[in-house]
DNA sequence: TAGTGGTCTAGACCACTGA
DNA sequence: CAGTGGTCTAGACCACTAG
């Protein structure tokens, strides 16, 4: 007694911060509440700076924290719902699904796009940028790479790019019968272009939603949609009624 | 001309170490290779282990190396993709869906849990445990959430703990009526069971598969499964034929 | 036991924000 | 401008793995 238990493995103290901050962000502090800055935070724990900043970037990770340069560190809000669709395939553009066209530009896409597409890999497509927001901030940034051959009636009255362009292109897709859509989701780090967009860092946790459309037996078309990995909760299927947040612990039975 | 060009606005170390290595990983090294050590490399790129640590992090967190203490950094396979089932809505335990039961014990669950069920905070359920396996290697961790109103024949026969009751539990499930399910996925940490599971250290990166199964107008069941991010992509819908991977880039038009 | 990645320190300077 | 988080350094020790 008197000893605090002697822990034969002893967790990181980064580890152990984190809990302690955890907790503390569930009891003392509401959302929206700025903390102390980081040199203060660490003085207080007794630990270096860069330790501290271990235990705040997962926290941030988690989505339990804001940092932001200049500015300080904030408790966040609960990760927001975006409903990616899971069902009903449909092609992007339709009834405006909650994105909006920013840009369009004919350039050749990235080996591994044009590899997918099944095409030259020398070989200019429609390269179609939106972004979505919800709640008032951005959450994702997206790529559609459609080829010329998706859309052969474009025509060259359109704007040759610019938001009218992507409409265009938009447009024309729904013209072809959608047969099915593969979908996937990994873990990336944001490019230099979309952290701009997500008001991010570059390298920043994003997940990377890649989305397959399928018509006339091949690949029309190859959405790339990169989502805040800290903000959002991406929801398939009914609704985004699936609510599991961290959230004050009960004591145990 | 002679000096590389002036930067306004330069990018850090790390981010261009990242670039760099990426590059070379492309070129110069095969799946499986192993890197030079830490000290080795950071002295070779002129800068602080620190510094390239946070390249290394970076592209360990995309998947494209593999670190483990006291053995090394190595070139890691493609990210493998498993099959989270889109669009069908079925129990788990179907089949055998790919998860091998290995526990089962009755417990509180966590309090957002208790929530989602909308059940008693303070009641027990059973708490399934199931992992998964993809190559050889352990992909996820499931904790599977079942009120005990869900399985009411469950018999006191059946083994009280252990990988039997497990099966049993799964079993009683399908006698429900599925009426549908909801799906949600965020970025998560690895808790440390969690992390024991997927041979990773806790903290690490993982995706969280929420899923909420619904029969008789409430929640049966809850699953909330934890996949490694570093190594998964997660497939939706058809099957998991997009195939968007990091490979050496084209020369640019 | 030698070598690896993981943790930690105590500094320093930089880039950005907002008053 | 002062204050914030972001980057970087040059060390140190620890936990783990494999021969």
């Amino acid at each position: 007694m008197g000893t605090t238990q002697l822990e034969s493995v002893p967790e990181p103290k980064y580890w152990h911060l984190k809990t302690v901050l955890s907790e503390a962000l569930d009891s003392e502090f509401s959302v929206g509440e700025i903390l102390p800055n980081e040199r203060d935070l660490a003085a207080r724990f007794g630990v270096a700076r860069a330790t501290l900043r271990q235990a705040l970037e997962q926290l941030e990770l988690e989505g339990r924290l804001q940092r932001r340069r200049g500015v300080g560190t904030t408790v966040a809000p609960p990760r927001v719902g975006v409903a990616v669709g899971g069902e009903q395939h449909t092609w992007p553009g339709t009834a405006d699904d909650a994105w909006h066209p920013v840009d369009c530009v004919q350039a050749v896409p990235p080996a591994a796009v044009a590899d997918a597409l099944g095409g030259d890999r020398d070989e200019p497509v429609h390269t179609v940028r939106r972004s979505r927001v919800s709640h008032g901030q951005p959450v994702a940034a997206e790529l559609l790479y459609v080829p010329a051959s998706s859309v052969p009636d474009l025509t060259a009255i359109d704007a040759p790019s610019g938001p009218a362009r992507a409409r265009a292109v938009l447009r024309e897709l729904q013209r072809l019968d959608l047969e099915g859509q593969e979908r996937a989701v990994e873990l990336g780090s944001a490019r230099a272009d979309d952290a701009k967009e997500l008001d991010r860092l570059p390298g920043a946790p994003v997940l990377v939603v890649t989305t397959r459309f399928v018509a006339a037996g091949g690949t029309a078309a190859l959405s790339v949609a990169t989502y805040r990995a800290d903000t959002c909760r991406l929801t398939f299927g009914d609704s985004g009624r699936v609510e599991i947040h961290h959230g004050p612990e009960r004591k145990a039975s």
